[in-house]
DNA sequence: ACCTAAGTATACCGTCAAGTATACTTTGGC
DNA sequence: GCCAAAGTATACTTGACGGTATACTTAGGT
């Protein structure tokens, strides 16, 4: 049985995600990809012209899927602490979840050959949220551009960076994640975060 | 002419190192480390058993290096303000030295198949920083010790992480550093530091 | 002086994986 | 129904690299 187009490109790129996230770029072979993907190299080769674009391709995929799961969803509600608190959470959540991990381990190991490749997710990813954080905060706090943008960086220095750099080195427990529940699971525990947040719109209401 | 026992085990450490650190473990061959050593193969596999056991060295030796940077010296005077600016600052610059983010880098990309590692490079250094500052600020400060080691975590998260962060993925400049001077030099702006050491004091003090 | 441990020089083996070649089959638009 | 594009199956080429074998040289303690 055939399945063409877009189906199959969708497979390739997910079975190389696994295969690539699993062994890394030097280690996963074209062979393996090809048998997860349930197709052949020759099929592989006609999607993408080699290794290193098949590499960029999924880097580029993944940054997608990310960030679709860090919106600001209406459902926070109006109370700015809370929502701030809730967006903050999952952030968190979704960045020490093992397959981020492992992913930015990827892009990070091969920082030195794909400079673009983990600047780009980089920025794809915390760039995004620090920017929607900062927006939140002049849109719905009136809190001045630039008093945002600090804020923005503080709030993630601290809930974000700590926990996030500690997983990545493997001095966390794996986190999986399952549901694709909007709100943060048992993995994070909201009440620092919950304490930098007050802190931090307090120390921005002032200014 | 033959240079024998410890020598020759430092060069072909230093060698490994650089290669390990410009190719990634798996594209470092064994015959390039053997040549910029100024040695043999043969003469490797006498001092490793394997490329993965050189690699382990290699995490160590380096380990041993950084952490030597990360002393808290005499001669940044009595004054404790101004003595966990320069010592944050110095931390900063160390971390985001352009060989230490290579190091990092490469831990972290065999993370999956050295667990230990990539756990123990973060320990020995995270960790050892996180223990002086808070011991600074207990012993020094009267700081309580559970107070103390939040204040050290959350300043560390906002002095060190951000910046770290967008280094390891390259979204800063490189940095190189020459000297073995103990004070932070022009890469590292004091002001920030300075700010967030007076807000972390102040806060540990009021507690 | 000499003997052994350490180091050198160089060739070699086995394996693995990127990418290609060749011949065949399926699909869908017309 | 047919044909071109897409996919399949499998074998092959080529090169790299980890690790070993063999034969030789040097240094240093006694």
């Amino acid at each position: 049985m055939q399945r063409r187009g877009d189906d199959l490109r969708d497979r390739i790129l997910s079975a190389a995600k696994d295969v690539f996230l699993a062994h890394g770029f030097d280690r996963a072979s074209m062979d393996l990809i090809a048998e997860k993907a349930d197709t052949t190299k020759r099929t592989l080769y006609a999607h993408f012209e080699s290794k290193e674009k098949l590499f960029l391709a999924i880097v580029d995929y993944t940054r997608g899927l990310l960030a679709a799961r860090l919106k600001f969803p209406a459902d926070y509600g109006d109370d700015p602490d809370h929502a701030l608190v809730l967006f903050c959470g999952r952030f968190l959540e979704t960045m020490i979840w093992n397959r981020s991990i492992r992913m930015c381990r990827l892009t990070l190991a091969e920082a030195g050959r794909f400079p673009d490749g983990a600047a780009l997710f980089h920025e794809a990813i915390f760039g995004t949220v620090q920017d929607r954080l900062a927006t939140y905060l002049r849109e719905r706090l009136a809190v001045p551009k630039s008093t945002a943008t600090r804020a923005a960086v503080d709030l993630l220095g601290r809930i974000l960076y700590p926990r996030f750099t500690r997983a990545l080195f493997g001095a966390e427990p794996e986190v999986e994640l399952h549901d694709d529940a909007a709100q943060p699971s048992e993995h994070v525990d909201l009440k620092p975060i919950r304490a930098a947040v007050a802190e931090t719109l307090r120390a921005a209401r002032a200014r």
